[in-house]
DNA sequence: AAGCCTTTGTGAATACGCGCACAAAGTCAC
DNA sequence: GTGACTTTGTGCGCGTATTCACAAAGGCTT
């Protein structure tokens, strides 16, 4: 799962709610396929069921972006992939320092989502100098040094966090005081950031976490092992891990 | 922004609210890193900082997964890590199988955070014959043809699909057909799959694509632009993209 | 042992999101 | 031009999630 840190609540924002946010790109994801395969109109009922939602909520969620719909036809698709990117920004294009060439960063450095959609990778940067002047997918790796410049030169307003848990916040500081406003956050921790700025988090354990959870529930759930102490206090330091076993 | 495709309803959860469950991992984070500074016990209100969230929603958290803590007092760090990680399954090991070896699939290869939560690698899988046989963060990549096998002897019930988008809806198929019931999908596509089945997604370019939106209003706006035909009907074939030049 | 102080656990109020179901609006056939 | 049919846009009710605020519970000091 992912999570947003900030904003709480801001319902100035032009009344669209976040969870129709949130459900624009994948939107607009099954729109570009439709697009492709050279489909002119569509409804509601077929985008929702290419999107994975129901069709009510759809119809709902783009309705607050107006009334682009023809009662008995549908949605012409050009024009509504073109609503909903410019709703979502994604008509001008993006600058994201990428800071953390690992593994992850390589990853995201190469994917192809990024440039489809309006994002311009303006930097990839990295702390350990084995790594920086290294070409990847056709950038060369710049010092984390030079941070501050890249921002300022590039123009970024979204950093992509990919670094170890330990430098992230640090890092995330930097960014944030080199004026960008939007962090996605890759490293495992939480991140705290001054009024104002966005954050959000993709965890790939969270998400593993969450399938365990409902795996255990299909298996017959944690019932099958009974509370230590049945209902009470917490004992002392005993090893929990005895516990599972001894059950 | 990741989310869950199936089973929208399902009540008979033990009583844990989904959006509980999907916190109780950020919890343990917190919990584990305290922990490794060596507190002891720690306040809902420390924790709930620790962990981006209200100190209420926390309790009421908790409580769900009964009374742990000590009034007056806090938790006790380690018997509220057990806990949770008890009821998240994590006390048991899950076998996982990785779909997809390029960039992504790699790094979800080499990722820490999966073996330190009970989650082990039972096989790397992918479909290029140049990618097949090399070694991968101590394992060796195996085809996909073998996909079966793997599921069957390494006991694996859940599967992490890192393909292109064109191949992840044949291989979620033969995953949910070798007896797999929870996906965690990365590729870009909407992923069905039969009652029972879990699935939950992870999209770069989503989470991306929703900070523009933020980054956008912050700035001003789509207002700025306004609508092509004003209030208006779809226009013809028109190519939006020089409408937004114009404006 | 009594009282003060801290912190939990939860009732109650509020906000939010979802989906049904239907009226309004438009198309298409004849 | 008229009527039947399709599909949108949305009012409404329901369940879930979040937050406040406080009584109950326990520890600690004197």
């Amino acid at each position: 799962m992912t999570s947003r840190q900030t904003r709480p609540r801001d319902r100035a924002d032009r009344g669209i709610p976040e969870a129709t946010v949130a459900r624009l790109p994948v939107y607009l994801r099954a729109l570009s396929s439709l697009q492709e395969r050279g489909v002119a109109t569509v409804s509601s009922e077929e985008l929702a069921a290419a999107a994975g939602v129901n069709s009510a909520k759809l119809r709902k969620d783009l309705s607050h972006l107006g009334s682009y719909g023809t009662r008995g036809v549908g949605y012409e698709v050009e024009y509504l992939v073109y609503q909903i990117s410019r709703e979502l920004g994604l008509t001008q294009d993006w600058a994201v320092a990428i800071i953390g060439v690992g593994n992850l960063g390589r990853a995201l450095a190469g994917y192809g989502g990024f440039a489809s959609r309006g994002f311009r990778v303006a930097g990839l940067l990295d702390a350990d100098e084995g790594i920086v002047g290294q070409e990847i997918s056709g950038m060369t790796v710049v010092t984390i040094d030079r941070l501050e410049d890249v921002i300022a030169e590039g123009g970024v307003s979204i950093a992509v966090i990919a670094t170890p848990a330990g430098a992230a916040q640090g890092v995330c500081d930097r960014v944030v005081a080199a004026g960008v406003t939007s962090v996605l956050n890759f490293a495992p921790v939480v991140l705290s950031v001054p009024e104002g700025v966005d954050v959000r988090k993709v965890d790939l354990s969270i998400e593993l976490q969450i399938l365990a959870f409902h795996e255990q529930r299909k298996a017959g759930g944690p019932g099958d092992y009974e509370p230590l102490t049945s209902g009470g206090t917490p004992p002392g330091p005993t090893q929990y891990v005895e516990a599972v076993a001894e059950a």
